[in-house]
DNA sequence: CTGTATCCTTAAAGATACTG
DNA sequence: CAGTATCTTTAAGGATACAG
């Protein structure tokens, strides 16, 4: 799929995926850490940790008897998709009544993460738009001038 | 499971849903209009879109010969993370080529979400911890104090 | 401890045809 | 147009036992 998002769901968009991955920014390393912590099962999570070190997500380190799993860069870039997940969480699916809360070091709890403008600003989620983008193909050019994939912007409704 | 994550995921976690929502912030309306974007099977669809809105993430308008479907206030909620997602794909699963961007209303493309502290101080990924929330339960207490969730914090490492 | 190898059961997804 | 109803196929997940 010519779609950013299609990609990384591919990576990280499973049931389980992100839970190990919360887990490991947790700081949760071997094998039996996430498998008690999450309660899957043994071939699943192998299976996981397999495709997120082929993702080049997370990498394995230690001994290849007693290996340490930790996340890349790539891995760690995940973290404002992660907060933003469980703060939508936290806020809609727990009441406002967290299980857990996300915080900075210190252990101060983090605001909420804003989507904001090249100036600062805000940006409601009523703003957003889309356009094509480098990595563009034909056809997703074709999508976007076909019908302004399906609202106008402001500056064709004009 | 006690973990807004785990709750986040059950509503949104799914491959196809979260591509549902992204078309809906870009203003697709009808079940046709999804169906041909997106591909899937029309029962698969059908069985998105029911889930959606009994989860209030999306809410059916129109007639119910013609509905039309959109965002709630709990859908559009969720741009944060969405916009978290597509970016960290376009960075690492698009070699910063995206075939799509995301923009204001203005078509200026977003930059990058950050996670920020109180003060408004970015957050590096290193500097995450967790702490239990108001609605932690006994289970989720234990599990903080047996071990400090894997990884001690500062002020337990001192 | 960290997996792999089977087996089994269930769920998910697509294709297709049909209905209001 | 917007689904529903079947049917079929495949994949995913858990349980268990075993191995290095």
């Amino acid at each position: 799929m010519n779609c950013s998002l299609a990609r990384a769901l591919n990576d990280v968009g499973d049931w389980w995926t992100l839970l190990i991955i919360r887990d490991a920014f947790l700081g949760a390393q071997r094998f039996s850490e996430f498998q008690r912590s999450l309660g899957l099962a043994r071939n699943t999570l192998s299976d996981r940790l397999e495709r997120l070190c082929a993702a080049d997500v997370m990498m394995r380190a230690g001994t290849p008897a007693r290996p340490l799993y930790s996340l890349t860069e790539k891995g760690r870039a995940l973290a404002p998709a992660l907060v933003a997940l469980q703060q939508w969480g936290d806020q809609f699916a727990s009441a406002n009544l967290p299980p857990v809360v996300v915080t900075d070091r210190c252990g101060r709890p983090l605001p909420r993460l804003k989507v904001v403008d090249q100036d600062g600003a805000e940006v409601d989620p009523e703003g957003l738009r889309f356009a094509p983008g480098p990595g563009a193909d034909a056809r997703t050019h074709a999508r976007f001038q076909a019908h302004a994939r399906f609202r106008p912007t402001p500056a064709f409704r004009s």
